[in-house]
DNA sequence: ATACTAAACGTATTTTTTACGTTTAGTATG
DNA sequence: CATACTAAACGTAAAAAATACGTTTAGTAT
């Protein structure tokens, strides 16, 4: 692969995936693919962005190659740019290599994205370069400023999940309150009590009861709900939540 | 001036001056200085970082450059990089000229700022770039998206004043509920009701009343608080604001 | 018929928000 | 030195939201 890329620029992407009644995980990928084996370093999916292409769209791109996902929820939230960030000489060195151009310095602009986990499990995951789901508490040293990366993604999501719709990305169409609560609870890792958590959720015109409940379940069936996106756009400009 | 430039990566800021009882402004400069006229294209304060030279140090560089404010709160909100930002003939040829090099595509970092304004005031201000302040509603065309990143910049600071203790940026050690409702008005862009903002400020535990009040006016001299940054981070880490 | 399960409902208390009216501690003035 | 003036500060009643719990319900499974 020769200089198609901008030796300047790249992007990382912080992939949390979610799984009912588990902590996020991060998907991480091998440095090197199987083929091409020298270490056993891991790291965020993530490229040098070729010549002209837009970053999201190199983030897009970068995700499909791996993990084959489209149609993801890609969100920018911090630039990564200390001179210092590549100074491993080994991990550059590959990068030189793998990108076919002599490189000084990259400033990266991070992504985090949220996905259904079993959508991806480790099948369709590239085997290629490995790519595997891990606890967010048992992340391994990665290379560059990887797992720095991480720690500031995973606050930005966290920040950004109370105050933008960003359940609604992982939901289906129509989804019942308990699948809301499970996700709130693995975001923002701890327990919501479910009494409270229901009463706030009916106060929301954004979130709509259909006449319509699970079928076939062992238990009183669950009614399902819509969000109403117009409606939250209307409302949720109105409003202002002071802090101070 | 030759390359020191990266001719890939620029920085641009907003920066938003506060005045009481007044709206925000936005600091804005001439393309071409005085001695070097060919055009009255106005523009953000920016330039293409220094090779080497991280992000937050070019946008501090810049902005004392052109204001002499130092010691500037500065925010990183966003990234702009439509291949297409530049397309403006002329624009882009001043650029090459301006910085020495030839030029493909700048992505550029986008900061905002918050300052008094009247510390600023015309006096301080570039002559040769001619800054000046505007009204946000009489921003005129400026030159590439910088249109653009003003309006997300607004965005960003509004939103950011929901959840992060910025006022304290602007206001001096000691300050009166007053003037902290004063710069929120003016950020937020609308009328708070004094004796309902007094109500909710004095809850805050962060938000610590002095036995010291002004002297010298002519009414009731106003007590003085302070902000404990410690309390706030305290406080506030434990706090999770729902929306959803 | 009885057990089991997750969903859904309920209630009492405290805290926060909202929308207003009133009093106070100073300086300025005639 | 009494009165006016000003911004600061205090107050109150009602509505809405948050908190901390206990109970009932609509289904399937045995």
């Amino acid at each position: 692969m020769n200089s198609v890329f901008n030796p300047h620029i790249s992007v990382d992407i912080v992939v949390f995936g979610f799984e009912d009644n588990e902590g996020l995980k991060v998907l991480l990928i091998d440095r090197d693919n199987n083929e091409n084996k020298r270490s056993n370093k891991q790291k965020l999916p993530g490229s040098l962005i070729i010549i002209h292409e837009r970053l999201h769209d190199s983030a897009k791109r970068v995700l499909q190659e791996l993990t084959g996902i489209k149609d993801i929820y890609l969100k920018q939230f911090a630039v990564f740019d200390n001179p210092q960030r590549l100074k491993d000489g080994e991990d550059l060195n590959w990068l030189q290599e793998m990108s076919g151009t002599r490189i000084e310095r990259v400033v990266t602009i991070a992504y985090y994205s949220l996905v259904k986990l079993h959508h991806y499990s480790e099948t369709a995951l590239s085997k290629a370069y490995n790519a595997r789901w891990y606890n967010l508490d048992s992340i391994p040293d990665l290379i560059f400023d990887h797992n720095e990366i991480i720690n500031e993604g995973l606050s930005a999501l966290r920040k950004e999940f109370l105050t933008e719709p960003l359940c609604f990305k992982l939901l289906p169409g129509k989804f019942t309150i308990n699948q809301l609560q499970l996700i709130s609870e693995s975001i923002l890792g701890f327990k919501i009590d479910n009494r409270n958590f229901r009463k706030r959720i009916n106060r929301l015109e954004y979130i709509v009861p259909l006449n319509e409940h699970q079928t076939g379940v062992a238990h009183k069936p669950a009614r399902y709900y819509i969000f109403d996106h117009q409606k939250f756009d209307i409302i949720i400009r109105e409003h202002t939540g002071f802090i101070i």
